[in-house]
DNA sequence: CGATGTATTGAGTCGCATCAACCCTAGTGG
DNA sequence: CCACTAGGGTTGATGCGACTCAATACATCG
């Protein structure tokens, strides 16, 4: 429950020098519309397994996710809990307009944020041309990966699941240029077996066992049990169970 | 196949006479804005399982589901389907950005769109002030609500979510004003068996099997096939599995 | 009246959850 | 250095809930 606030100087005083800026909310801002959120920003760290915010919990504030991993979920009266999200730097937190947050947010690793107090942000965003669109853009795309992840939790099977997220991992990491040639293909998990349980809507003993079938299939490789190595993506995509095409 | 292209004066020619002028995207425009909608619109009608779109499919119009009902669903390929959204009155269709649809909509009873091409709806919604905001209001409900489903299908009992759905339409329908008092209270479900099937994640014989199960227990009342009635809210609520606040 | 789409009910099976034991690794302190 | 502990992961045995397959009922429509 410690709360380390960083002054300016401490984290990214220039925005220009910010690892997200072009992935973040400011993504299109122009020089001054980044100025105005500079004036307000402030920098907060989480702890590991600290929550960012509660469902039921007023917000005070709005922000991006600069560096680490944090989990939107929500649970049910008797413990079950399902992972709506995941958040990856550059990930936008909380909504204008609503003041009570719908879901726990906890960071799954240690999380830096870039916060904005959400009155502050909100007479900026309704000031910028800049700002709204991007949000539209970023929550939009949101749309469709929850979307994508309902088909997944409404039909597929533990198998598929799991194939469907190392997929999706896979894909995402080998686009942003990460180690390995095409086919000897490897990256990191960044997950706990009860995060991807609870991601995917199974029990970790579930997700263990599939993980165990595929390597037996020879559908991934397990280096430790964190490092996944994809010798061949036709074969991983071929159990996802998605439609070739779309 | 056929299609109905209303001239302006069958439909609602005037926008302020329109049913859903105060739910839809154009609900906080001004005179002028409505104008410059008003005159790029089209009406059009969709009989009942004809398809809006379908998955990788080019977009040449979005608009406003004006009467009626669609569904948003996405197929495996080994037929398995799950929908990811239901279309009311008032719900947009379609995405600023995006040229190529990811999922089948498809009527699921005979529906009237009020449609723009999507060139001159960017154009417009470039320019209009409240435009914007009002599309970034209802994609994070609609956010909200894909999260919740999820939490249904990753996490829920087949019970349960019968009982989520019910409880849903219920109160909002109730709050709508419809017939019934506190205690005696009827709402007539929309949709088959297959498509709350493929809404829920399930089978039609288990939701079959869950409805007569409530109705077993006294938790709903069943007239006809499509007429349901909730004689005791909390009763319906406690099936539901959620936590009791937020 | 048959025909077709929709809904219910039953019997049997299977996939995943549950319960439980055990393994592995990292960190701690004597 | 090693025993101890705690958190995370794997594996096995068993049971249950939902799916599958199949028959029957009901409704609407020509």
């Amino acid at each position: 429950m410690k709360e380390y606030l960083l002054s300016k100087g401490s984290a990214f005083p220039d925005c220009g020098d910010c690892p997200i800026r072009r992935q973040a909310i400011c993504a299109r801002c122009s020089v001054d519309e980044l100025a105005s959120l500079d004036a307000i920003k402030t920098y907060r760290t989480f702890a590991k397994g600290e929550a960012i915010c509660y469902a039921g919990q007023t917000i005070t504030h709005v922000g991006t996710l600069v560096t680490g991993v944090a989990v939107i979920s929500q649970g049910l009266e008797d413990g079950r809990r399902q992972i709506m999200g995941i958040l990856l730097p550059g990930d936008f937190v909380g909504r204008p307009g609503r003041l009570v947050s719908q879901y726990d947010i906890v960071a799954a690793s240690e999380v830096v944020m870039c916060r904005f107090k959400i009155g502050a942000f909100e007479s900026i965003l309704a000031e910028s041309p800049a700002l709204g669109p991007r949000l539209l853009e970023m929550t939009l795309d949101e749309l469709d990966a929850a979307r994508e992840w309902m088909l997944l939790l409404g039909r597929k099977s533990a198998r598929e699941r799991i194939a469907t997220l190392l997929y999706l991992i896979a894909t995402r990491s080998r686009s942003l240029g990460e180690v390995g040639d095409q086919a000897n293909f490897t990256f990191e998990l960044p997950l706990t077996r009860e995060t991807l349980a609870d991601y995917l809507g199974l029990t970790i003993e579930t997700v263990s066992r599939q993980f165990t079938g595929l390597r037996k299939d020879k559908v991934i490789d397990l280096k430790g049990q964190r490092q996944v190595k994809v010798p061949d993506f036709p074969k991983l995509y071929a159990e996802t169970g998605d439609h070739p095409d779309g």
